[in-house]
DNA sequence: GTCTATATTGCGATAGAC
DNA sequence: GTCTATCGCAATATAGAC
């Protein structure tokens, strides 16, 4: 994201504070991913960002705060990518769950989801409150997107749901099944866009109309 | 838990190697999934089974090949609980998918398999081939029992499932979604059998009928 | 046991914003 | 000029490796 401290730290112009802020956070997302918590060392952020030590601990509070912050943020950011429910969802209720179900395929097989996944579930245990705002920003955040669109079509009558928030439960599991297991694991690579699709149009087609035969 | 060591004829002072190896693996699992991989010392097993550490070179090669052991015994005894197909199955689609989506729900909300998947998340980046003997004993099996059952609806003409694997999947996928995620993280106690009823009804609901207005 | 790595803190110096 | 954020460096603490 921010501008790598090119040759040498720019000594005519000082970093903005957010700047420094979101160096920070960038550097320490980078090694947090690929190297996990413990084998990432406060020294190794700063190497990347310059400066001192220091300025994580002024502006996070310590490394487990930059961790749960860097959670935090990559989450939210992930899911920036969400369908905002708009007017056209009213018209087409397949056209709209495939879009959305696309965006969320999308993001659940993103390499640094994939990462931010395996992070969270290693260091919840030892972490509180990590798991809540990474559920909070993250996985929640596509729930209750998905929730009020059927609830919308719900009370349009368009669908038959009692329960929306259950339902968009059940809709994002199909989005989120062996398949995505299997690439958080390491034993395959994530699907590729044409994967991606026809699980997709599985999946809604599932959700609409079901599998018996009428 | 495994093989009952009381009928073994065991000398008055050695044990049986097959008992010795299930008292290893037994302690070994309390003990990995309480404590986690890093926590639990080789010297901790030991200590609670008698006998030397040379037992579990001898039985397993090495604490990584105790862990691995550990995880394909329990992934494997997880699932013996799911039902086999059996001609009942021919009957009644509805029931017989309720009864399958019950077992596997119990099993996703068991505390042990929770700390299981917890486990196998972190551990699988560093041990090569963990995660293979995982899927395979454990989820991969869970899929492979739901997909006998959908190829056999389908071929007889009740179900309309052209990718009877994929959609073994999705249907195993909404049984494990945020509901499930929320309890591996530790956010919230595993469902309760009420809980777990109602949803797999809705579960099998989605799946069977879909939710669009006919 | 020693020793190394690393998280955390203390504090004076300094550079830029105002 | 003052003021604040940051820097640079050093010191402390501690957990884990060996």
């Amino acid at each position: 994201m921010a501008l790598p401290s090119d040759p040498a730290p720019a000594k005519r112009t000082r970093r903005s504070p957010d700047a420094l802020r979101t160096q920070i956070l960038d550097a320490a997302s980078e090694l947090f991913l690929r190297e996990g918590y413990a084998n990432t060392s406060i020294d190794a952020v700063i190497e990347r960002v310059g400066g001192s030590k220091r300025a994580i601990y002024s502006h996070f509070g310590g490394k487990e705060d930059l961790f749960a912050a860097m959670v935090a943020g990559l989450s939210e950011q992930a899911l920036e990518a969400i369908p905002e429910a708009n007017e056209r969802a009213e018209e087409d209720v397949r056209a709209s769950l495939v879009d959305f179900a696309r965006a969320i395929m999308r993001i659940l097989m993103d390499p640094r989801t994939i990462a931010l996944y395996r992070l969270v579930v290693s260091e919840s245990g030892r972490m509180p409150g990590l798991a809540e705002s990474f559920l909070r920003y993250g996985p929640g955040r596509a729930t209750s997107g998905l929730t009020r669109l059927l609830e919308r079509w719900a009370n349009s009558g368009l669908l038959d749901v009692h329960d929306p928030k259950q339902a968009a439960e059940h809709f994002i599991g199909m989005l989120r099944d062996d398949s995505h297991l299997e690439v958080v694991l390491g034993v395959r690579k994530p699907l590729g866009e044409r994967a991606q699709r026809s699980r997709v149009e599985r999946v809604v087609h599932i959700f609409l109309d079901g599998v018996a035969v009428k």
